[in-house]
DNA sequence: GGGGTCGAGTTGTACAGCCAACCCATGCAC
DNA sequence: GTGCATGGGTTGGCTGTACAACTCGACCCC
């Protein structure tokens, strides 16, 4: 229809998609205000050229973010104006770094090949007997020690970080150009006590509170394709999730979780002052 | 089509609900494996009797749980098989207490009414100089100290918490049956410090790391109803999340939470061209 | 002023169809 | 065997239509 210069334009891709990211900037850019109500479908319709549907997979896109509301009856509102970060950001250590405007570093401490114990063979969903390669980096924010991070792969993908320089910042990077893409991941979040590495390489006491994030990541066909376990000095990050009624998708878990019935173990475990510290240099991922 | 048992039944409101019902306990019960292949859309359309357009509206609330694959070109593929919880059970203790068979309980350890500070404000969207009401609580799981709450609540929440009695389980239940519904939620997971009210209450030491979640929830028609900050003893929980590459909702931040530039107004003229010019104030961005 | 009714406006649900893009097994050429 | 082309199967994207369910302000009655 009218082409006045509010066309979907930044060719990025499907149509829907580019509504959606104008959109977005619209309203992260403050044009609605925070509470204020978005116009109706119909109404966004006729000002892109497009149909109702369209409209309404783009405005999808943005419910999902945590940018709008959506009911039936009303119009849409603005939720927040916050700026909603990429799954790469999430997912590759780089990436987030950068987008926070820091310079991010890797040193591989350790690469080894070894059998994966069952629970990995489980995960990665190898036959039982297969070899995994691990690894050890440190990793930096502009020089400075940020984060640990204990990653388990399979032999397909294994071999391919295997030939990586030690100093390279960016596996996902790399693996990615090596025909290796992050699809999904399931995260983990929880506090855990620094073990030796973690102290001497962190530069932290032995026994220091860290925050967790466990992760199994596969690939657009499901495959998994790592196994990871970060651990972050605190006060460096932060995790932010949105959820809402429509769809959800962080979840609590208690945490003597797997197996075993939870009215076990209580008052044992209640105050685990810096256990926990040999008891895996495997990382363990969301969900057994 | 055929009515041989295999319809979606479960009479839980609108079609592709039931079939997304339907297909997650096939799913979650095993029946295609885990890295299987679902029927083609097609296919589930003859089997429910139903267009593929409604197959789709189901196959992506799987997706967006994080159940499914999904891409072009090929059949998706069973992710995982894990259990994926309800929104409630993140926003409520109570709830999600229950759902891993411990019992919760609540004691309110002080409730104030106060002027708002300038960030309550922003973030609960009140006039300056409104005030706030206020909740400590310790809550408990099967009588064991677990977390300590900390709330504040406009007063059009703050009013009806005020009447509620000290040891109410659930909040959040409780207000519900006043009308006020709980619909979209944002967190932030970091790692906090324990203070002296921390110690005293959960019964750890002064200083001891503990697990922080904030949280910023607001109702459906996106008017903010708390603001809250939970602090939880190492090893009771864990938080999960899924996300991937066609709909995220997580991301990590940055710490010295970048005291982010005020709003400026240009893309104003960024609007579509629509009635209602005058009903926005706020410009503050969502943020915790 | 208080309270209820009504209706225009808006989003949700469901249907149908068409084509493009993509994956992959098959089979053929070399 | 290896590599490449082909083609069927499958999902993604977009359009159009129709109706249901819901919100909320306007309006009327008392």
């Amino acid at each position: 229809m009218q082409d006045d210069g509010a066309r979907p334009v930044g060719a990025g891709g499907t149509l829907y998609r580019r509504v959606a990211a104008d959109l977005r900037e619209a309203i992260t850019a403050g044009s609605y205000g925070s509470g204020g109500r978005l116009p109706a479908e119909g109404a966004l319709a006729k000002h892109y050229g497009v149909s109702r549907g369209t409209i309404r997979q783009a405005l999808a896109v943005l419910r999902s973010d945590g940018l709008v509301t959506s009911r039936r009856g009303t119009r849409r509102v603005v939720l927040g104006t916050a700026r909603v970060q990429s799954f790469s950001e999430l997912l590759s250590f780089t990436s987030w770094a950068r987008s926070v405007g820091e310079e991010p570093g890797g040193a591989m401490e350790s690469l080894a090949r070894r059998p994966a114990d069952e629970r990995e063979c489980e995960q990665l969903r190898l036959e039982p007997g297969s070899e995994v390669y691990v690894t050890l980096r440190l990793r930096t924010l502009s020089g400075r020690p940020v984060m640990i991070e204990r990653t388990v792969y399979p032999p397909r993908v294994g071999e391919v970080v295997a030939q990586l320089p030690a100093d390279a910042v960016s596996h996902t990077e790399l693996l990615l150009e090596h025909g290796i893409v992050f699809s999904d991941a399931d995260h983990t979040i929880d506090l855990v006590h620094a073990d030796t590495d973690d102290s001497r390489l962190l530069g932290c006491a032995a026994g220091e509170a860290l925050l967790r994030e466990r992760r199994r990541s596969t690939d657009p066909a499901g495959v998994p394709v790592e196994l990871s376990e970060d651990r972050y000095l605190p006060g460096t990050v932060a995790f932010t999730v949105h959820n809402s009624l429509a769809a959800s998708a962080l979840s609590r878990r208690h945490h003597p979780v797997p197996e075993q019935h939870p009215a076990e173990q209580h008052a044992a475990d209640r105050r685990i002052p810096e256990q926990h510290a040999a008891d895996q240099q495997a990382p363990g991922a969301a969900e057994g």
